[in-house]
RNA sequence: GGGUGUAUAGCUCAGCGGGAGAGCACUACCUUGACAUGGUAGGGGUCACAGGUUCAAUCCCUGUUACACCCA
């Protein structure tokens, strides 16, 4: 026999075990012959991270999917992996190293450190996967994938050269967003801007030769130490005669000039502006149009360099803040200061480093022409994002979109597949100052290398894996130039101009370096759909599950991931990665609050999972996942569907105490009470419900079509009217029952096992121990297909009986009659078909109202209570216990309720335009409902006039 | 500044052009042979505000207010 309680800790862990040693998550288990498809690619989770509340919810959505569909029969893979998650995976390990006093990461060395990565992969990369597994997550495993593995890595490289071969990814010195913390580029997506109190300083610039000054006004004075330029608007009266004159720039002395431009609004502070290219992205702008040199005055960690006065060298940029308003002030320069609200750019994960734009050299994506053939896809409905609305994200995102920079200065992730070396005095671009170094890109060192032989001609190549800080590297660089008359002009080259005939160039080597940098970890996320599944191979899965059917995710990365898997899955694989995107909700805290580790408001689903069990935690984040909408997440509902957990417990230990087991042969069409033709037709409604949900992605609405179904009708009424024809005399009718209810058990643990897994497949063993042998087990079994078992008669006929027992019971309650007292019952008016219903449910009725008699009458008895229902009249003799004021009342008021009803109706139909333009069945329903009323309310003046 | 979403019971949230719902909380009663993680009955809402469309608006439209988020 069951126990009293369902305890999920005994059973998840060993119910997980028996579904993968049944290798029931593998791809196409269950899968009738023929079967379609259906596959759904996992968001990588980050592969050192932990599982947060929005992974359970995700992955929950995912889990429903898959196991709904496999249920279908359909072939289905869900493709689990992690992502390495370049930044913050370096960042926890460089944290480590300085917790642990240990040598930070640039004292290591790029090898040793990365050997350290990759140890606290080993270490800590399983344990996400396992906490989705407690989450009872039925992903194909044996196909786990790591966007580092080789094969990965390989589809990295292939995509990364054909794009520079197409033109589409190139190389360029550019203000980018940077990191000073990190020392590395991010895109423009991992910049948040947070509005800050800020001020304006007006700085009074000097003009040469003239007693004249200019005005300025700058949130960032510091840059000032950088400023080329003073720009005014062209147009702007007060300043046209200043154009072309030069501005002798403040404690730097530099002199520079004053320049036309409209991006200088004279609406704007003074109408003045200070120009810093290297430093502000407006100014870059402004520099390139009047070809000004930009002046870098920051060291990658924004400290700052030598292009600045020797006293402001090497202090903080806040500190030369300080430092430059203290000595303008002094000087007369700093002339007012206004408080302002102003947008700081800020690192987007920790919301603490400032991003500082930086002119570097760094990788850049095409994402303009990526992103025509993404947008046709969504507008013309190839792919569709449920729920709609984040379409118009999508599109006001792709229209405007920006270059990506895709190389980042960091150590942990995939190094990016180009190599260096001299340009030859032969090269068109010799004398190009900007052009940089030559630049080989190549899916491997070997291919690189016969790039560069083929560039180089017959002289020898050597390749230096340390890049241009390798300790032999600028001896090398220095020994090529001895023998090449070369300029080797880019800032990070460093290398001086030697004058050496080219003649004696056979005997050095040419030296090679890779680029040091890697890709951006989206770079990789964005192949996740095929190349998880093999490509550039063809291999039989890709063949197979691709393109995928959805991807569930949050729209928190539908720029950062969405947008570019569909970019690259069109170019590289000419079709959309998935026809469906489904957008959930974010999960806040129960002030609405994103959950962040920094502000401490995390919700741990494992804790749920170890308090409520898994069933529990899916469930309400299931009946939580309306579309559109955040859910803030609230305990009690976990609470409320562990109890539903422990209720269907109950139901299934109620049936096995009572014999219900499932008969061979059994055909719910053969059964001959109302009771059970009802119960299979209501189960056959809940099955269609919850099949229409899911298949619609209203995964809220299918879960509690399930939950009414099971606990308030099943439960609630069905196991109730049961009860009598178990105890009871009528052998054939027990036996029908027994046999329905195992079989409607049976159908509710199939309609349940997407949101609740765990305890279903133990419901589902429990139950295979008696009657015939369960084939499989659950989650390989067939879905419900109920539709035509709907049974409209049965249905009226106990729909009459449930009003019939809870007016009963209402009335009781309000009479006070005690619950346990038994009570007389006599009808009046009853009919025929009242009649046969009365005979064929008198046992559930006299259970479940607590009756000790019913009997037909004529003559009502004074001081009974009156219940109205139909054509009939039930009426409870109360002499004694009842309280004829308090009925009058009752009766009073439900006069007065159907009389309102009736005025209402009445006005309608009254309605001439109503009767004209309401459609005719909602006219025809409001007659109905009026005869209804009246019958009712002239019952109910019968009943109030027997008590008078 | 531009955009999107939300406003329904004390709380967390569904829903919907024609009779206001769930869970939790609350009140009363009930150790009824599955379940007190339960049962029965109940109280509780000008469906944010103001206009408009419509025979009919909590629902559609417009505006206002508040909150949240996205983009600049």
């Amino acid at each position: 026999m069951l126990e009293k309680t369902y305890e999920p800790a005994n059973v998840e862990a060993r119910i997980y075990e028996q579904w993968q040693e049944a290798g029931a998550f593998k791809a196409g288990a269950g899968a009738k012959p023929g079967a379609e498809t259906f596959s759904i690619v996992i968001p990588p989770p980050n592969v050192t991270g932990s599982l947060h509340i929005g992974h359970a919810l995700n992955n929950t959505i995912q889990d429903i999917l898959i196991r709904f569909e496999r249920m279908r029969g359909k072939d289905v893979l869900w493709q689990p992996g992690t992502d390495h998650a370049g930044i913050a995976t370096q960042m926890i390990v460089e944290r480590q190293l300085m917790e642990r006093q240990q040598p930070g990461r640039r004292e290591m060395g790029r090898e040793k450190f990365l050997e350290r990565v990759w140890e606290w992969k080993a270490e800590s990369g399983g344990t996400i996967l396992n906490q989705l597994k407690r989450l009872g997550a039925s992903a194909d495993w044996s196909r786990e994938r790591f966007t580092m593995d080789e094969g990965l890595s390989e589809a990295v490289r292939k995509v990364f050269v054909t794009l520079y071969e197409k033109g589409l990814i190139y190389r360029a010195k550019r203000l980018v967003n940077w990191h000073p913390g990190l020392e590395t580029a991010i895109s423009d997506l991992e910049v948040e801007n947070i509005e800050t109190n800020g001020k304006m300083w007006h700085l009074r610039y000097p003009i040469e030769g003239s007693t004249e000054t200019i005005t300025v006004a700058t949130t960032r004075p510091e840059t000032m130490l950088g400023d080329v330029a003073v720009a005014v608007h062209p147009d702007d009266e007060r300043y046209k005669h200043l154009v072309g004159k030069h501005v002798i720039l403040p404690i730097v002395g530099r002199r520079i000039p004053i320049i036309g431009d409209e991006y200088a609004d004279p609406e704007l502070g003074s109408g003045a502006v200070k120009i810093t290219p290297a430093h502000d992205f407006n100014d870059f702008e402004v520099g390139q149009r009047h070809n000004l040199k930009p002046i870098n005055i920051f060291t990658t960690t924004a400290k700052l360099n030598n292009s600045v006065p020797e006293a402001y060298r090497g202090l903080d940029r806040f500190e030369a803040r300080d430092k430059v308003l203290a000595e303008l002030e002094a000087s007369g320069v700093l002339v007012w200061v206004d408080d302002k609200k102003i947008m700081v750019p800020y690192d987007e994960k920790s919301k603490q480093v400032v991003i500082e734009p930086f002119l570097t050299d760094q990788w850049f994506v095409k994402a303009e022409i990526l992103a025509a053939p993404a947008l046709a896809s969504v507008r013309e409905g190839r792919t569709k994002f449920v729920p709609k609305q984040y379409e118009n994200t999508y599109y006001a995102w792709m229209e405007n979109i920006k270059p990506w920079c895709i190389s980042r200065q960091l150590w942990w992730g995939h190094q990016i597949p180009a190599w260096y070396g001299p340009r030859l005095n032969t090269d068109p671009d010799f004398n190009n100052r900007d052009a940089g170094p030559k630049c080989f890109v190549a899916d491997s060192e070997v291919e690189a290398i016969a790039q560069a032989q083929a560039y180089y001609g017959a002289r020898k190549i050597e390749v230096y894996s340390g890049g241009v800080n390798a300790p032999d590297y600028a001896k090398a660089m220095l020994s090529f130039e001895t023998t090449q008359r070369d300029r080797l002009n880019a800032d990070t080259w460093n290398m001086r101009k030697h004058k050496d005939p080219f003649a004696e160039l056979s005997d050095s080597k040419v030296p090679l370096h890779r680029d040091e940098d890697v890709l951006d970890t989206w770079f990789s996320s964005a192949l996740w759909p095929f190349s998880t599944m093999g490509w550039p191979s063809q291999t039989p899965e890709l063949a197979k599950y691709y393109p995928t059917d959805v991807l569930v995710t949050g729209f928190d990365i539908i720029f950062f991931w969405v947008a570019r898997m569909m970019m690259m899955g069109l170019e590289f694989t000419g079709t959309e990665p998935f026809h469906t995107v489904y957008m959930h909700a974010l999960v806040r805290d129960e002030k609405g609050q994103k959950m962040s580790k920094t502000k401490g408001n995390v919700i741990d689903p494992l804790k749920l999972v170890n308090e409520y069990g898994a069933d529990a935690t899916r469930f309400t984040l299931a009946a939580m996942a309306a579309q559109g909408r955040d859910m803030r997440l609230a305990i009690s509902r976990v609470e409320g569907y562990r109890n539903f957990v422990t209720k269907l417990w109950n139901a299934a230990r109620f049936l096995e105490m009572n014999g219900c087991v499932r008969i061979e042969g059994y055909d719910p069409r053969d059964n001959k009470l109302a009771l059970n033709r009802w119960i299979v037709g209501s189960t056959a409604r809940a099955a269609a419900a919850v099949t229409a949900a899911i298949s619609d992605y209203r995964f809220n609405e299918a879960a509690n079509a399930a939950y009414d179904f099971v606990w308030g009708t099943f439960c609630d009424w069905y196991i109730e009217l049961a009860k009598p024809v178990f105890t009871g005399e009528d052998e054939a009718a027990k036996a029908e029952t027994q046999a329905t209810a195992a079989f409607a058990l049976d159908q509710i643990l199939k309609l349940l096992h997407p949101f609740m897994p765990f305890i279903t497949e133990e419901l589902w063993a429990e139950t295979g121990k008696t009657g015939p042998a369960r084939e499989k087990l659950l989650i390989i079994s067939e879905w419900p297909e109920l539709a035509g078992l709907e049974d409209p008669e049965a249905q009226a006929e106990l729909d009459w009986l449930v009003a019939l027992i809870s007016g009963i019971r209402s009335v009781r309650q309000e009479m006070n009659v005690p619950a346990g007292a038994k009570v007389k019952l006599l009808v009046v008016g009853a009919g025929a078909e009242t009649g046969t219903r009365l005979e064929a449910n008198l046992s559930a009725l006299t259970r479940l109202a607590r009756l000790d008699s019913v009997d037909y009458t004529s003559d009502v008895p004074r001081d009974s209570a009156q219940l109205i229902l139909g054509e009939a009249t039930f009426v409870l003799p109360l002499a004694g216990v009842i309280d004829l004021d308090a009925e009058r009342g009752r009766l009073k008021r439900d006069i007065a309720k159907e009389q309102s009803e009736i005025d209402k109706i009445d006005k309608k139909l009254g309605n001439e335009q109503f009767l004209a333009k309401a459609a005719e069945e909602v006219i025809e329903e409001q007659r109905t409902r009026r005869e209804e009323s009246l019958e009712r309310l002239k019952r109910l003046q019968e009943a109030l006039s027997r008590l008078s």
